[in-house]
DNA sequence: AATAGTCTCAACCGCCATGCA
DNA sequence: TTGCATGGCGGTTGAGACTAT
């Protein structure tokens, strides 16, 4: 027995909303909330639209104080920062970025900065490790390989990771194993939060920090890679 | 101007966690 | 304790826009 569809499918519209959807679900939203249940919200708000769909739409688009367009130099260099120290939890990552939604960074992540940061080199990093979400990041952390730190050690530090466009020196670049606190304030503000908003025990953060230093980046913690420095210019995540 | 190739991003899919009966 | 419904998430897709030839 496969799973229960979460709507009727042949009773649901699918693709781009229409304006009159988006108004819609807003009014409706805006009049009664969500009332804490996605799915039975279409058939309340009057529309042929699966739950999840709505709820995206909500989130993605039509929420206030959404920010669209262009990621500012500070929106890249948290990106960046949080996306190696964590890996690819965008909704952790958004939730550091106000009026910026998890899927608008993912797809930032996706189609530009994660070219900007590997030029046209380097092959892509392995897949991620089977999810492991909701669950406490120390725990992730430390999982076994491929972990997010796996992928981001072979992501950024392996063979054929990226280097400095201009000056050819490796961009980022780990030093020995050692632990370190997660005690950068640049790089997650407030990454403790985020770890005890997971449930997690209070621990050391095993993991890569990322640390800026009169305009290098360095980030710490991997168990192969040496520490070295990038030129703020130079480093894609300006 | 036409076509092919590439890029962007909204939306969907399916998995897993959580809450509740 | 178990099973189901729902929420939330990350990965992927595909249509339309854009660019190159």
């Amino acid at each position: 027995m496969g799973r229960a569809p979460c709507c009727d499918k042949n009773n649901v519209k699918k693709g781009p909303w229409s304006p009159e959807e988006d108004a819609k679900l807003k009014e409706f939203i805006e009049k009664h909330g969500t009332g804490g249940n996605w799915i039975a919200l279409p058939q309340k708000a009057g529309l042929r639209r699966c739950g999840k769909s709505c709820r995206l739409r909500w989130l993605n688009y039509l929420r206030p104080n959404i920010k669209h367009g262009e990621f500012t130099e500070h929106e890249d260099r948290v990106i960046c920062n949080m996306y190696a120290s964590i890996g690819s939890r965008w909704s952790i990552i958004a939730s550091q970025l106000p009026g910026r939604t998890d899927n608008d960074i993912k797809n930032y992540w996706n189609t530009k900065l994660k070219k900007k940061l590997l030029g046209s080199t380097v092959t892509p990093p392995p897949h991620r490790a089977p999810r492991q979400h909701h669950r406490p990041l120390n725990v992730m952390l430390q999982h076994t390989s491929p972990s997010p730190q796996a992928t981001y050690n072979s992501f950024f530090c392996g063979p054929g990771a990226f280097h400095d466009p201009i000056s050819g020196i490796p961009a980022l670049t780990l030093p020995p194993p050692q632990d370190y606190m997660l005690n950068s304030g640049l790089a997650i503000p407030n990454a403790s939060s985020l770890l005890h908003g997971h449930g997690a025990p209070q621990q050391q953060f095993h993991h890569h920090v990322v640390k800026e230093e009169s305009g290098n980046m360095i980030v710490f913690g991997s168990d192969q890679c040496r520490s070295s420095t990038i030129t703020r210019r130079s480093s894609s995540c300006s």
